[in-house]
DNA sequence: TCGAAACCTGCAATAAAATGCAATAAATTT
DNA sequence: AAATTTATTGCATTTTATTGCAGGTTTCGA
């Protein structure tokens, strides 16, 4: 039995279970309890799972989402609050998901009335017990890495409505590929999302400035807004400036 | 069980219920209060929900709580469980939302594989980490009330597809009245998940049974399953079984 | 204020993990 | 092909983690 045979099968039972014990693949797989507390730990450095005392869990299951966002919270939060003053009264807007969208709309002032459509259940469900604002849950296949709705039927929707404002965060952005991501489904979605709004709006935390996922989302000149915790005069940002976008 | 995993159960707990006491969850658990307590130490240093005094509260929803009040989730834990010996592999189901449902989609075993539309967003978040379930989410105006889509846009989409099994939760039933409801849009949308779908089974706990709500949903003719907390040779029920209604 | 319930602390039993080491298996070089 | 290096594995030992329990203390709600 080789290393990474050993690896694909531990993938295949994590993703099937959640969880795995350490001793259960040390007698399926006929090895010691070491070797495959070995395994784990390499798989826990790659990303793979996540390690824990007695066995592993597959990530999305050690993370549950909600919680996940003690990551980069203050960020967030100083991004959140600037989005929102982008938002006026009476304005249609469009959001994708992630942290930021949800630390975005709990912030949204109980006083500004607006209509919301979104892809992402956490979104509509933490605009909830808001007065004023009409939630329209965009449906589709759920996707479960990101928890948005994602396939034809959300793109097909979208076509047929025009949006005052779309915003959406993202995990890559640079001066030579624009806006990234890592998954086809998702990029899909955004493009339909960009093509049905008048005005785009990028949410990005610093550290993500700069860098770059697989699968082009769009062109800089796409973006009306680049939303950032840093200064709008910090120096990482005045090449973005440049391409016409507004720093906020 | 892993302790991280019980962990994360503690979360979904959380989130469903916005609270938890320490007693039901070693009951439920399996360990000793000793540990739940310090689980959720742990997890309150983590920052991932509120300890309190009897048990833990969920960070967005802190609210002090009484020992007076404990919910009920016995009965619907019951009731999940029937639910799901209905549900068999291959199957493509429709849910309503509501906390029994919630309850009933995060027991599915982890082996099942099945199609679920739904039209609660949380029920789509509960099955995220679901290995082999389809989820598709159906959109439409997010009721901040019931917590699902509902409208035209929903309606319209349910007029185009056939499902197996509906499931439905409610607040009313009764001879005289048959399912009802409080809430015009979610009747309206209830009536064409029913039309949709070849068998419904409605849940509905023991306290709500011959109980009416201002608006009707169906007639018990359209039902096939009736699952309730009680045994299904409860003499209350036996009027319903007369009406050509499996009890479960 | 009182009694019950929940809490905390330290302790012991058990289980899992980390570490160092030797044996074997693979890969690489000569 | 032989020799050398490197990687992998299992085992023994030590260390750490987890858990339940006993006890004394605090908190809660009536």
């Amino acid at each position: 039995m080789l290393k990474k045979e050993r690896h694909s099968l531990i993938i295949k039972q994590v993703n099937l279970h959640n969880k795995v014990l350490s001793a259960d693949l040390a007698l399926q797989l006929n090895v010691s309890e070491d070797t495959i507390r070995r395994d784990l730990n390499e798989m826990d450095e790659a990303g793979e799972i996540v390690k824990v005392h007695g066995g592993a869990l597959s990530r999305s299951y050690h993370y549950p989402f909600k919680y996940s966002d003690v990551y980069a919270a203050d960020a967030k939060k100083k991004i959140a609050h600037k989005a929102i003053s982008l938002i006026k009264d009476g304005m249609v807007i469009l959001t994708g998901g992630g942290t930021t969208m949800i630390e975005m709309v709990g912030m949204l002032p109980k006083t500004l009335s607006a209509t919301i459509f979104t892809i992402s259940p956490l979104v509509a469900l933490q605009l909830a017990d808001h007065p004023l604002i009409t939630v329209i849950l965009i449906g589709g296949q759920f996707s479960k890495n990101s928890q948005v709705c994602v396939g034809p039927q959300v793109t097909g929707y979208l076509n047929e409505i025009r949006f005052d404002f779309c915003f959406l965060g993202t995990n890559g952005i640079s001066l030579s590929d624009g806006v990234t991501d890592s998954d086809l489904d998702i990029v899909q979605v955004k493009k339909s999302m960009i093509r049905s709004s008048n005005k785009l709006a990028v949410m990005c935390i610093a550290e993500k400035l700069n860098s770059s996922q697989r699968i082009r989302v769009c062109e800089l000149s796409q973006i009306s807004c680049l939303i950032t915790d840093l200064d709008p005069t910090d120096q990482i940002l005045q090449a973005y400036s440049r391409e016409n976008i507004q720093l906020y």
